[in-house]
DNA sequence: ACCCTGTCAACTGTCGACAGTTGGCAGTTC
DNA sequence: GAACTGCCAACTGTCGACAGTTGACAGGGT
């Protein structure tokens, strides 16, 4: 049997309301009124207020003293410095995953691409699940847990700020030309290629996603 | 005036209880009792929970379900991936300090520098806050907040390894020159360079650790 | 018309108490 | 003597209520 992951009501509420600010269900710069949300959940304030502050941690959430909690909307300065920060986290999991990778993590590399690319090819958008699904097996085959902790955090990050970022034709193609190379290099075990390659790739995205919050 | 940075007594828990920890007031692997610790801080159960939680978020205890918070200690596959998540934010940070550090920037590193090498060749020991110092005027020249806070996250839980470090002076002396050198390679913007450096220096220190992790 | 000030409702910060779970201990059986 | 079973104390998880602070609004003064 599964014995249920999170048997608290603050680790349910952390699920919750996750879901509902990364969907933006909660919408960016609104506030996260305590009485209301533990209501809504059919929960005390104790827990909410832990999962919130939970959600605080991870940068989901910021909180103003005396003032609650607000769901962080993204300035193009903040982009940047997280794009950094995923920049030096993905590079090394790029350049650990050539020199670690098994070949089982290589079909499973290849296997994401390869179904992204009939996905793309038939005209349907690169749907978004299959980019995460990408980065983490890339992630898996670096076998660095702590690196990979910290990435799913920023990812976390980035998919609060992401738009329309989906149905940008051109970036999806160059964005699975960048995974088909990537896996090139972690195939060869060719580390620096691998790293340039990521750098790249983030970069592209980077600055696909400062023109969108610009409309 | 200092409007007071932690009104809110959970605040003001997070910070005793960091320090005690930190300290080893609290011995690693000894458990957080909440009504005591409670008692000794003259606060209520909740905000000192709130206090626990974050400090779990930061990697600095570990929660147990229905058991309570613990002191982690380390084993060798923490240390080894906690520096290589380190590895992957100080080297990015070295480079993006290579090529946006101002003068000043460089007047500061230089200057921790010289304190150090004075403090060493005076026969007093390498103190360990002059290695902070340094890695912290490093970031600082990065000017890259996330990366920076990041780092100071897995710092704290290095300090929280960190056994005997201090008084080997074949490894203060390998710092030292790891140290200027990679104020050299910043100088010269030698953004490669100052990368490659780090991780050897990095890689050092983590072997240093290990080693004295064994006795 | 603008600004300054006093009041007030709403919300967060904090507390004490109750309920459910865990690990350990005593008692029993084989 | 060892293993199993049932009980118990200790602690965490949760709740409802009180206190202090914040931002907004109304009212009066300039």
């Amino acid at each position: 049997m599964t014995p249920p992951l999170h048997l608290s009501l603050a680790g349910q509420a952390v699920d919750v309301l996750r879901e509902q600010v990364l969907t933006g269900e909660i919408a960016p710069g609104s506030r996260v009124n305590e009485v209301e949300v533990a209501q809504k959940l059919g929960i005390s304030r104790g827990p909410l207020r832990e999962a919130i502050r939970h959600l605080a941690s991870e940068g989901l959430l910021t909180l103003v003293p005396h003032r609650g909690a607000f769901v962080p909307d993204a300035t193009p300065e903040d982009v940047k410095a997280l794009f950094e920060l995923r920049t030096a986290l993905e590079c090394a999991a790029a350049e650990l995953a050539a020199s670690r990778r098994t070949d089982v993590d290589l079909v499973r590399l290849q296997e994401v691409c390869a179904e992204s690319r009939r996905n793309y090819k038939a005209g349907q958008p690169f749907p978004y699940r299959l980019d995460l699904a990408f980065h983490q097996s890339l992630l898996d085959a670096a076998r660095s847990p702590r690196i990979a902790e910290q990435v799913r955090l920023v990812q976390q990050r980035v998919v609060l700020l992401r738009s329309a970022l989906e149905d940008d034709p051109p970036h999806q193609h160059a964005s699975l030309d960048d995974h088909d190379e990537l896996v090139r290099a972690i195939a060869d075990g060719d580390a620096a290629k691998a790293s340039a390659v990521m750098r790249r790739h983030l970069s592209r995205v980077c600055a696909q996603m400062l023109t969108s919050l610009n409309h």
